[in-house]
DNA sequence: AGCACGCCGACT
DNA sequence: GTCGGCGTGCTC
């Protein structure tokens, strides 16, 4: 019997991404397990690469002719079940690749990367490239990127040939690992547990140094060097060379221990925790949680579960959900809270320290590569019971896991747009499944997708349906923008918005200004009746391109540019394109609704609104936060500070101002621009502005401040806003579960996108004929797939630092059958023969590159 | 991706 | 002759 290992390399391109058998020596026996990374010779040279073994197994002689394991990642972690599962799950569910998996799910660091080195063996230094490189690295190893980045050529051909020769020497190393800190921890030998025989022992002793640091550990049972240097007052060395000699007479007992480094918590475990354990106490439920509650944990017995907790805004979801995870950490499980980035504030997270203490980790984007790491290996080790962070903590290696939450579960930042295009919510279910758990999504507006599932019971729907305490909704006010345009106010605070803002700040009150970051998405609408021109097959709003040299641009010219600028436009050839279906027409030159021909640009980023708003109220103290202003670390905080102090009365900024903060003061909340929102060319449009709109209107009037909201739009006589505004999710969903059913939109299929990029634009474009006809003839030999295919066209964004990208749309069912097309798609597309039909000569040059339901079309 | 192998033009 | 660029097929 011979032992065999099946390993994917973890730097290969998708076409090439499958397990690939090694024999495995004899004296890794012990050490090569499924889950083990290690290093193994791959291609025709051999180079030594990464690899990770999935499995192990033994075979009968003879079925020989494999390379065999060189060795195992020494201080790699050993991927268990779980997390292999999760790598599958990615790789199959996203179609990246399984190194892509693997360090999605796995920290960089844990698991270096295995490098080729060179150096010059004893050998003579006749030849001119020898002597180059002795000039260049001496005896020091080199890299061949290295080398071939000094001569400024390319050299591997010699560099073999060299090695061949035995001039040079090869060697291999992994680098990239991740330091694991340590520290030594003193803790009791045979100092007594009872303090008076331990001062015994203690006066006995000779030194004032090693006196105190027994007596510490006498009294605390345990320090690290640490500690003990820091409250006894000694040097740290001073600590380390007395604990020598005190552990060698058997006081006390000194081991090695690793320690994470999280900065962030262990600031406000030591500094703020007092001031908020007032916090800590379980908040009393009301009637209503209490049911709530009730009908959760009832589920909660019949795991796998998933429910969808809908709770208008301010019903104290948080209270639910705290409960909620009582109940699985009382039971021993792992717990894992997903929130929105704008969301993890140090106050939200503060509640969970505060409650949980130690056992929570919090993973968000601040963290440095090690504090990731240490946090990683903290939960691994089961130190962290309680993971709270942004999307990619849905893949923290949490113990005996029972619970997920999801809070603000439409935020479409829980789909990852980058690399492994994962959506959290599928990696949750799909965990919750294998490890018999409860999924529980919470929203005050769940995504129409979300709310589909829980209506056809698919998940379990628990309501909260009214606000906590006597907190009213306040007072809305929809502003008819046409009528202000008309009386010729070009800013962006109207009237009834610029009243409020004077005398609430008369009265000493603050205001809260909403203004929809998706600026740079402009459309085009008329100035008379406020339409935007639509699709006529999707409707969804066109987008205006302006056609510049060398492609589409997408920017607009400032309004005070126009009509200038749209006129120049429209001689040079600017249109309007449905992101959707392709469909593309040129700008016409009367509104289609009602004839008259002023259209205007829309799209006033916050930055302009602040310059304006200075402009008409220079009196006020505005606090602009937004994805510009918040850039630094902590500047996010300091701004709610700087509000929350008093020390500006307009707090003006994107989707960061529509999350939870507790603002006592704000009596005013104005929506500039709601029109923004659901004009952009998608179809949630109108779920994301009736979410955005719902959220910000529960900003105002907390506490005794009775509230007021103004929302500005174009379109006032569009229902959603009313909806919004009266806080309505029932009769948005019920118009827009129509809406979605009429044109086939999720819930009612999956879209995918397959996107195409090259810098030769007309490359791009044979090659994205070439892919629609491959689409095509794929799906007609499988009938069972139905899918309906859009394009090719030009993506939103058709250039990006010059590549050009095309894209096919799909809508599709996304099984396992649909997956394996695009997968077949994808491998093939990686395989040459095939590409040459369209590129004429060479390698092709064109990426390729497919999103699952993908969180913007 | 990244390597070897083969083909080809340029330079010594 | 051989160095080095470029295209192609393949990776246990």
């Amino acid at each position: 019997m011979e032992r065999i290992c099946s390993v994917y390399i973890l730097d290969v391109p998708y076409s090439a991404d499958r397990p690939y058998s090694y024999s495995v020596p004899p004296d890794l026996y012990g050490k090569l397990r499924e889950g083990t990374f290690v290093e193994v010779p791959f291609g025709r040279g051999n180079r030594p690469v990464t690899g990770l073994c999935v499995s192990v197994s033994e075979t009968a002689e003879g079925e020989n002719g494999l390379k065999a394991v060189v060795r195992t990642l020494e201080g790699a972690p050993v991927l268990d079940g779980e997390l292999l599962g999760l790598c599958d799950f990615l790789r199959d569910h996203t179609l990246c690749t399984m190194g892509d998996a693997v360090r999605t799910v796995v920290p960089p660091g844990a698991f270096g990367k295995v490098t080729e080195y060179y150096s010059l063996s004893e050998g003579a230094d006749r030849t001119g490239l020898v002597h180059e490189i002795r000039e260049a690295f001496g005896n020091r190893r080199f890299t061949k990127a290295e080398l071939s980045a000094r001569l400024g050529r390319d050299v591997s051909r010699q560099l073999s040939a060299l090695v061949a020769s035995g001039e040079l020497e090869r060697s291999s190393d992994v680098k990239g690992m991740g330091k694991i800190k340590k520290t030594r921890v003193l803790s009791r030998g045979s100092i007594p547990a009872d303090p008076d025989a331990a001062e015994a022992l203690i006066s006995g002793v000779r030194g004032e140094n090693r006196k105190k640091i027994l007596r510490y550990v006498a009294m605390c049972g345990e320090g690290s060097e640490e500690e003990i240097a820091e409250d006894c007052g000694i040097s740290k060395a001073a600590v380390s060379s007395a604990a020598d000699a005190l552990a060698e007479k058997g006081y006390l007992i000194s081991e090695e221990r690793e320690i994470f480094r999280n900065r962030f918590t262990t600031e406000w475990m030591n500094g703020k925790r007092r001031a908020f354990s007032s916090q800590s106490k379980k908040p009393a439920l009301s009637e209503a949680q209490e049911k709530a509650c009730g009908r959760i944990l009832e589920k909660y017995g019949e795991k796998p579960c998933a429910v969808l907790l809908h709770g208008v805004t301010g019903s104290g979801k948080t209270n639910v959900m705290l409960e909620v995870i009582d109940r699985a950490l009382e039971e021993g499980r792992g717990v894992i809270m997903l929130v929105p980035e704008i969301a993890l504030t140090p106050q939200a997270v503060l509640i969970f320290l505060a409650r949980y203490g130690e056992r929570v980790a919090v993973i968000h984007s601040a963290l440095s590569q090690s504090e990731r790491y240490d946090a990683w290996r903290r939960i691994r080790e089961g130190e962290a019971t309680l993971v709270i962070g942004t999307r990619s903590a849905i893949f923290a290696p949490v113990k005996d896991l029972g619970l997920i939450l999801i809070d603000e579960e439409q935020e479409y930042t829980y789909k990852s747009d980058t690399n492994p295009k994962y959506y959290a919510h599928d990696v949750a279910s799909y965990r919750c499944g294998r490890n018999s758990a409860m999924l529980l999504l919470a929203s005050a507006t769940p995504s129409v997708v979300s709310y589909y599932k829980a209506k056809s019971g698919k998940y379990t729907l628990v309501e909260l349906k009214e606000r906590y305490g006597d907190a009213k909704l306040p007072d809305v006010v929809i502003c008819d923008m046409r009528e202000e345009l008309q009386k010729g106010n070009l800013t962006p605070v109207g009237s009834v918005l610029a009243r409020r803002l004077i005398s609430d700040h008369r009265k000493g009150n603050q205001s809260i200004l909403f203004l929809n970051r998706r600026g740079y998405n402009n459309y085009v609408s008329c100035r008379s009746c406020g339409k935007s021109i639509k699709c006529p097959n999707c409707s969804v709003t066109l987008t205006y391109h302006s056609k510049r040299r060398g492609g589409l641009r997408n920017s607009l010219p400032d309004a005070d540019e126009e009509p200038f600028g749209l006129e120049n436009d429209r001689r040079a050839g600017g249109y309007l394109v449905c992101h959707t279906c392709g469909y593309k027409t040129v700008l016409p030159k009367v509104c289609p609704e009602c004839g008259k021909e002023h259209f205007m640009f829309m799209g006033c980023g916050t930055q302009k609104a602040e310059d304006d708003i200075v402009a008409m109220f220079p009196d006020l103290r505005i606090a602009r936060m937004d994805h510009d202003t918040t850039t630094y670390r902590n500047s996010h905080e300091e701004i709610l500070d700087r509000f929350r102090r008093g020390d500006a009365d307009v707090l003006l900024g994107t989707q960061m101002v529509t999350k939870g903060h507790d603002f006592p003061k704000v009596a005013t909340v104005g929506v500039l621009n709601a029109d923004g929102a659901f004009m952009a060319d998608d179809y949630r449009a109108g779920e994301r502005t009736f979410s955005m709109i719902t959220q910000v209107i529960g900003r105002a009037g907390r506490a005794d401040t009775p509230g007021f909201a103004v929302i500005q739009t174009y379109n006032p006589e569009n229902r959603l806003l009313y909806q919004a505004a009266g806080q309505n999710y029932e009769a948005f969903y019920e118009e827009e579960i129509k809406l979605r059913k009429a044109l086939k939109f999720p819930p009612f299929c999956d879209i995918a996108v397959l996107t195409l990029s090259s810098p030769d634009e007309g490359l791009l474009g044979r090659a994205a004929a070439y892919m629609y006809g491959k689409v095509v003839e794929a799906a007609k030999n499988s009938r069972d797939i139905p899918l309906i295919l859009f394009g090719p066209f030009e993506a939103p964004v058709y250039r990006v630092s010059n590549t050009y990208r095309m894209r096919l749309v799909m809508k599709c069912s996304l099984g396992r059958p649909t997956r394996e097309l695009f997968s077949k798609l994808l491998r093939d597309f990686g395989k040459t023969p095939d590409s040459v039909q369209y590129s004429g000569k060479g390698r092709s040059g064109v990426g390729i590159s497919v999103d699952l339901n993908p969180s913007t079309i």
